[in-house]
DNA sequence: AAAACCGCCTGTCGGC
DNA sequence: TGCCGACAGGCGGTTT
């Protein structure tokens, strides 16, 4: 589900809203949220304290808290971060944890399939938090170079569709924008990494952060559970080219799109716009 | 190093 | 209508 421009704009959102407010309640109703820490512990260190900022890194985010803590989120499948300004509102069925706030809101972590986690940690002390602390480069930052990705893929046989996913590599990447950046770049799900053109790699880099950037500024893609900070649906959804349009036409020439597993994920592409063999 | 599994959960969809 | 399996945007762990 959420992918890097679904976690930055719950960011964005949330941010505005949570500044500065110490956080007055805890209430964890789906206790295996919590990673490393039991319920209790988990209250007692972060009630009164205030969040200083909200930060992303991957498909992560963190809150850093007074006294040099930071709780980190990951949303997994179907999670949302949920900013109510109206505590009374009766609370969705499948609500994990309420972090509540003296002004009278509420921050909801709600979870339908319940694969999201809470961490808290010291301030940047993320080796328990094995997906954080083994990210690869952000792929909107300025490391993120032509040449830093021509690095990522020399001498790799793997598929390039799955590279894109290892978040060790490129962090936030999922599907649906690995699917989305491959048909922008014109590349085929399943090229061995390293058979990519120099020219390739300067197409699939920029289409990376085209198609990141774009869907942030969209608010991200909806299709079933993601949610903005405040609630509301992304609209990314309506300017996908390729995922999830299985049986349907290529919008650059027409070719009836194809789908297949790749790298253990379901993926879309054009058989004629993104070839397998380079002619 | 990488690929192929499983597990974690619930909901939805298609086939019969 | 009901049942049943496949499948879903993620990731950690184990085995091959």
């Amino acid at each position: 589900m959420p992918e890097l421009p679904e976690v930055e704009t719950v960011r964005r959102s949330l941010l505005p809203v949570i500044l500065d407010k110490p956080i007055a309640s805890v209430d964890v109703y789906y206790e295996r949220i919590l990673q490393h820490i039991t319920p209790r512990k988990f209250k007692e260190q972060i009630t009164g304290r205030r969040i200083l900022d909200l930060a992303r890194r991957g498909k992560y985010l963190i809150f850093h808290l007074e006294n040099h803590l930071d709780l980190v989120a990951h949303l997994r499948m179907t999670g949302r971060l949920i900013y109510y300004s109206d505590a009374a509102i009766a609370m969705a069925k499948h609500t994990s944890v309420i972090f509540g706030f003296a002004s009278g809101g509420n921050l909801r972590f709600e979870d339908v399939r319940k694969f999201g986690t809470l961490d808290l940690v010291t301030s940047g002390e993320y080796e328990q938090i094995k997906g954080l602390h083994s990210l690869g480069v952000e792929p909107l930052s300025e490391a993120f170079t032509v040449e830093h990705l021509q690095n990522l893929i020399q001498d790799r046989s793997t598929k390039i569709k799955g590279l894109l996913l290892d978040q060790t590599k490129i962090a936030g990447m999922g599907n649906i924008y690995a699917d989305e950046s491959l048909f922008m770049a014109r590349i085929h799900p399943e090229r061995p990494a390293n058979s990519l053109s120099s020219l390739e790699v300067q197409s699939l880099h920029l289409a990376i952060k085209d198609v990141l950037q774009d869907a942030i500024v969209g608010q991200g893609t909806t299709l079933r559970d993601y949610r903005t900070g405040y609630g509301r649906e992304g609209s990314f959804q309506n300017k996908l080219q390729i995922y999830g349009k299985k049986g349907e036409k290529c919008p650059r020439c027409g070719v009836d799109l194809e789908y297949k597993k790749v790298a253990g994920r379901t993926s879309h592409f054009c058989p004629a716009c993104q070839r397998e063999q380079r002619s």
